[in-house]
DNA sequence: ACATAAAAACGAATCGTTTCGTTTTTGCAA
DNA sequence: TTGCAAAAACGAAACGATTCGTTTTTATGT
């Protein structure tokens, strides 16, 4: 503890900017190369971040605001996320915000900033402009932009990957498909929606408003929606849940009322593999590959970290995928 | 970007340090407290924790060390403690580690180290001492322990629980019980390995080895674990998860097979509340109160922060929860 | 062996705070 | 008013690194 630059100078007898010159690749000659070698093991010498953070102003720190870890979407994400940066010299401060308050989404944020973060790396909920506007430091944002905000961003094809699943619904026969959605001033939700729309649209069906529910995107508040949907007097036949959490409220309900998926009522889920492969039946699901979300941000990231790196805004699209399961039936008309 | 305390002194005419002093609570003359707070809004400053970490030797940071966030629970654990760090002025660092790699899990805590942490919250992976002796900071373990090496940690009471949940098993007519359990040289493993031994003792019958089987703890291992018990001769008729990854291996290789809960085979899981509550038939299982966890862990964290407390190392033992689902059958001898 | 350019080492200043010993101001009693 | 303790402000010296302009050393060619 408290073993410093200075130390491994005087042991070396050279001066401290010869020794931090070395550690930070610069040249120097083959025998105090091979002395600070030395001293640095004997000494078990870790150059101190934070002194280094003061002087040069980059702390190596990216910022991670996500919403409470409790689906294993956001964990997988963040786990993603701090490998890839660990592998780049980077450490992680993660902040989680309560979902549905956005009092808190801000403070977190800030809280993040005050620790001089080289990066945010962020999931909002707010639409309203944080204000992010202000913040010189690199942000990228994932699964959701904000409106009228130019940043860089990380999203899935929400609008297609719906549509898909939605007609892949549609042709089994159905026309009473409920969707349980998050509120659509958030754009993941207003583009899931869309996109059922223009599954309706290409099919000639008519939209039936009763069937799609809005709510906080949370598994309490999407049993409640779910149970009202199926207490309706002609409830759906079939249903998409928009996210995780979505889902699990969903299925949650479904089971309460003892209806059997696929055959009273047909299913199909978002960012739920761990549970989609384990259901019975397999639960056929939208499913965003985490991987390639993370390798996309960071990547981005470290781009934007390059100083010299000012080009445009970039919107990644990454396509998702329709996993074909069991949980939709075929009904006549 | 880059105000200063020397901004706000100058612009009040006072020296730096009694805006330091006022910063940090201290007594100050009514009009400069005024003044400072005025300057304060208009440059909207915020003290650098970079440089203030420098002079302190304090950097407010907590190291969490943990398994990737596969599972919801690890993800739920470091949200609960990140919140809770939060309210107490601390933010979180995270670094995950490869759960089957001991090198990368050493690379992660010095990595983690090197950022002056003020303590270190790790889910060890390692039996093998890394090297946490010389570490001076506090370091709260969870879930598991450390053999030999002496240690605050926050463990819940694996023995008696799964003893509780075998001896369910056992009581509802079941002899071939089979155990999905992790590596027991992990001190989780080896306790709820314990557990099961003594329910069987207890109930005077006889352990059949051939049933409990040991490997990593992730899903595809325990999936083929579990895919290995059911192709023997004489295949168990109830299989207990030890945690949420094994637990969602086993249902895997079970769903593959054809089988069903409870008919074909009976079931315990652990850690996967989430999964259990929307399973068809309800799931049995043991779960852990994560909040309580997480209380339990900053509460020690924050006692041990206070300078002063060097009492001895603590062991906090929570109790888990055997919950009753519909996935254990009763069977006839 | 000498001059000279290139390479490396040096030393002091600096980053933005806190801290601590000293000086100034304040409030109050004589 | 003056004196004096107590309270507050001050100023300089850290904390541990990096940086940059300068000096020293090395290597090269004649």
């Amino acid at each position: 503890m408290g073993v410093t630059i200075k130390d491994i100078a005087r042991h070396c007898h050279v001066s401290t900017s010869t020794v931090s010159k070395y550690i930070n690749g610069g040249k120097v000659r083959e025998k105090n190369k091979i002395a600070i070698d030395e001293a640095i093991q004997l000494y078990n010498f870790k150059t101190n971040a934070i002194a280094r953070g003061l002087k040069t102003k980059r702390s190596s720190l990216v910022g991670i605001v996500v919403p409470t870890l409790d689906s294993a979407f956001f964990g997988n994400i963040v786990s993603g996320i701090e490998a890839l940066l660990y592998k780049n010299g980077f450490s992680s401060i993660i902040s989680t915000f309560i979902p549905g308050d956005p009092v808190s989404e801000n403070r977190k944020i800030e809280f993040v900033l005050e620790r001089s973060v080289d990066a945010l790396v962020l999931v909002p909920i707010c639409t309203k402009r944080l204000d992010l506007e202000g913040i010189t430091i690199p942000i990228i944002l994932i699964d959701r932009v904000i409106d009228d905000f130019a940043c860089d961003s990380v999203t899935p094809n929400n609008i297609e990957i719906v549509e898909k699943a939605t007609s892949k619904i549609i042709e089994a026969g159905h026309k009473r498909i409920a969707l349980v959605n998050g509120f659509d001033n958030i754009t993941p939700f207003r583009d899931r929606l869309k996109g059922y729309y223009s599954a309706f649209d290409k099919h000639n069906l008519p939209i039936i408003k009763e069937y799609i529910s809005f709510g906080e995107a949370s598994v309490s508040e999407a049993y409640k929606m779910m149970n009202r949907l199926l207490e309706l007097r002609v409830p759906p036949t079939a249903v998409i849940g928009a996210n995780s959490s979505l889902s699990l409220g969903v299925l949650l309900s479904i089971k309460e009322h003892g209806l059997l998926i696929p055959e009273d009522i047909s299913f199909i889920g978002f960012d739920c593999y761990d549970l989609a492969i384990v259901y019975r039946p397999l639960l056929t699901t939208i499913e965003q590959d985490i991987q390639q979300i993370c390798e996309n941000v960071v990547g981005l990231l470290l781009r934007r970290l390059q100083k010299s790196d000012s080009s445009p805004k970039e919107s990644i699209v990454l396509k998702a995928t329709l996993i074909e399961g069991n949980s939709v039936a075929q009904i006549n008309g």
